[in-house]
DNA sequence: TGAAATGTAAAACGATCGTTTTACATTTCG
DNA sequence: CGAAATGTAAAACGATCGTTTTACATTTCA
């Protein structure tokens, strides 16, 4: 059982440093330090291993989602930015790396991202009331994406932006 | 001449919809309708096809972004999703992809990078004055990433939200 | 004790990768 | 006219792809 953990957090580490298609089944066993034949009784294959990648990363993910306010969603991204670094969304980038030719990665990817509108519209609801929050909601995910994908080149920057934003809308509805 | 436009639309196209590193020389020969020996006496190959797909996806784009006001950056967004689609950012995918081990890639990504921030910050400025607009644009350009992404799973509905948060913003600014 | 489970190391599988080469047809133009 | 330029079709290059197999060592536990 350690042993399969240890196989999905090396292969999270691979592929998102150097993509999933770009990396070979050798780095893979190379960083989880094991053998072809236990990688594949535990991973089954390459796009099965993503699949178990994309949902750790969910879980891992989700959990830092559990906040009580839009400002400690932001927060909680800075807190990722800091310490897992801004390479973009993994289910963004692997959605774009294999488009619709592996359906099982692309529909783990909207399963994901319907999930995470959901979490983020029942904060935004929490804190202006459910009838202000429908369109602003849709603003906030926005502004997660958007800072998520600009600190790729901009660093903490784009996060602390788009708090900052955020915080302005959100005050704009309040009244 | 012809030819060598004729094969980068077409690599344009194949890139954009099944990624970089998933697509093969084939692929690219069959969609450019040419002999892989064409290919490469005019793309030099695939790494240099694809630094030329993001010159001429760059020369595009910014002709797009030629306005004079923040709105009509997002009109300008809306339109490119109505008539090319909404796959992501075709910059931050490749680097995605490739991350730091196709340095030609990553460095034609960051210099565009740069230019389209730079770009986005003139607008502004334009719009709200300098000194409003130093944090501002930081603001829009996370906005407009952040549109450009979740458009890839919410469609037209993000480029609206992310149109109607600007205008909040700049009307926040203006006073 | 001994069989089942779990692991490693390494060779081999056919397929496909990006790229080059060989052989030949057509067009361009001084 | 005739050579240079530009194209196609297809075979071949060695390398690497994802996956399976063979052979063997170690641990687990009824």
């Amino acid at each position: 059982m350690d042993t399969k953990h240890k196989l999905i957090a090396a292969a999270e580490r691979v592929f998102d440093r150097h993509g999933f298609t770009a990396t070979g089944m050798d780095r893979l066993t190379a960083e989880a330090g094991m053998s072809s034949r236990t990688l594949y009784k535990h991973a089954g294959s390459k796009t099965a291993l993503m699949q178990a990648v994309l949902a750790e990363r969910e879980r891992r993910f989700m959990a830092r989602l559990d906040v009580s306010g839009v400002d400690a969603i932001f927060v909680a991204l800075a807190e990722w930015v800091h310490t897992e670094g801004a390479r973009g969304c993994l289910f963004l980038r692997t959605l774009g790396e294999t488009g619709a030719d592996l359906p099982v990665l692309a529909d783990a990817v909207m399963a994901h991202k319907a999930a995470f509108r959901e979490r983020v519209a029942e904060i935004v609801a929490a804190e202006v009331g459910e009838e202000t929050a429908a369109g602003l909601s849709e603003q906030i995910l926005v502004l997660i994406e958007g800072a998520t994908a600009a600190a790729v080149y901009r660093g903490p920057d784009a996060v602390a932006a788009a708090r900052a934003a955020a915080a302005t809308l959100i005050d704009g509805a309040r009244r």
